[in-house]
DNA sequence: GTTGAGCGC
């Protein structure tokens, strides 16, 4: 090759010739032909070109005119077009085609982004004070400031006192020791966990927080612990938080388990989010019967 | 249908 250029540097190679002059070879081809489009809408161009090797190639390409889509549409939809224009449209032409731009500003907001929980969580503190938080969103719980999730009517914190905090700030015949007695009915306690709160003493109270372990399940698989966390704190001072994962997959197993520092406020979780819609999913939250090891 | 991880004298 090298050999051929020294003596005949003028002759190029067609590979060499095709990059650099290719454009200036296309008058060797046939003319670009364009046939239709036919009464169905389809249109066919015949191109001839050079390929990789130099060798000529013919190119048809087949396609169909917006008529042929517009062929395709329903007889209804067709003749819904010869329909008097109404509305802002009123004034138009019968045949007229109008797209109205809405200027309406629409906000979406995913309910419950990845990875927007923690942050918020952090910087909140505590669902209840998400009420002051500014955004324009299409559903704010005005009871828990949630937002994305449930209307005020749905909330499950919508009648519920102030979450108790302490042993010792429940006077007797509050309206937490009604809800809390009140709702024990129908729930299952476990032997070591009945009797009411307020018979305990002192010592019963510093049992193990692992007493006041609720399970929760038929959970979405995208539920998180500070997901659970954020559902269950209104309830009350939350230990622990627990979402089992699939040690395979890393994804969630549906089930998790939320530990109370009070055993009442666990039970009144229990009968406010049992049954409870999360993630479009009914939840289920019960006494969580002890683990076994 | 659905009930947790890991520690290891």
């Amino acid at each position: 090759m090298a050999t051929q250029f020294a003596t005949q540097p003028s002759k190029q190679r067609w590979a060499e010739m095709e990059e650099e002059d290719g454009e200036d070879l296309d008058f060797l081809l046939p003319p670009k032909q364009v046939i239709g489009p036919d009464v169905n809408g389809i249109k066919k161009v015949i191109e001839y070109k050079f390929n990789e090797d130099g060798n000529k190639v013919k190119i048809t390409t087949t396609t169909r005119t917006r008529k042929l889509a517009n062929a395709r549409l329903s007889k209804q939809a067709v003749e819904r077009r010869s329909w008097p224009k109404f509305g802002d449209a009123v004034h138009e032409d019968v045949g007229s085609r109008l797209t109205m731009v809405s200027t309406e500003e629409i906000l979406l907001e995913r309910p419950r982004a990845p990875g927007s929980k923690p942050e918020e969580a952090k910087a909140a503190g505590d669902p209840l004070s998400q009420m002051s938080k500014g955004g324009a969103v299409l559903m704010v719980c005005r009871t828990c400031g949630k937002k994305g999730d449930h209307w005020t009517s749905r909330c499950p914190y919508k009648d519920l006192a102030q979450p108790s905090e302490t042993y010792t700030d429940k006077p007797p015949g509050s309206e937490l020791a009604t809800a809390a007695s009140g709702a024990t009915k129908g729930a299952y306690v476990p032997p070591g966990m009945r009797g009411g709160a307020a018979e305990r003493t002192g010592s019963d109270m510093r049992r193990r927080n692992d007493e006041n372990s609720v399970r929760v399940t038929n959970l979405s698989e995208d539920t998180r612990e500070p997901d659970l966390l954020e559902l269950f704190r209104p309830f009350g001072a939350v230990s622990r938080v627990y979402v089992a994962i699939d040690q395979k997959t890393s994804m969630s197993r549906g089930f998790g388990f939320v530990n109370f520092v009070n055993r009442e406020d666990a039970q009144r979780a229990i009968n406010k989010l049992n049954g409870y819609g999360y993630d479009n999913l009914i939840l289920r939250v019960e006494w969580a019967t002890p683990r076994t090891n």
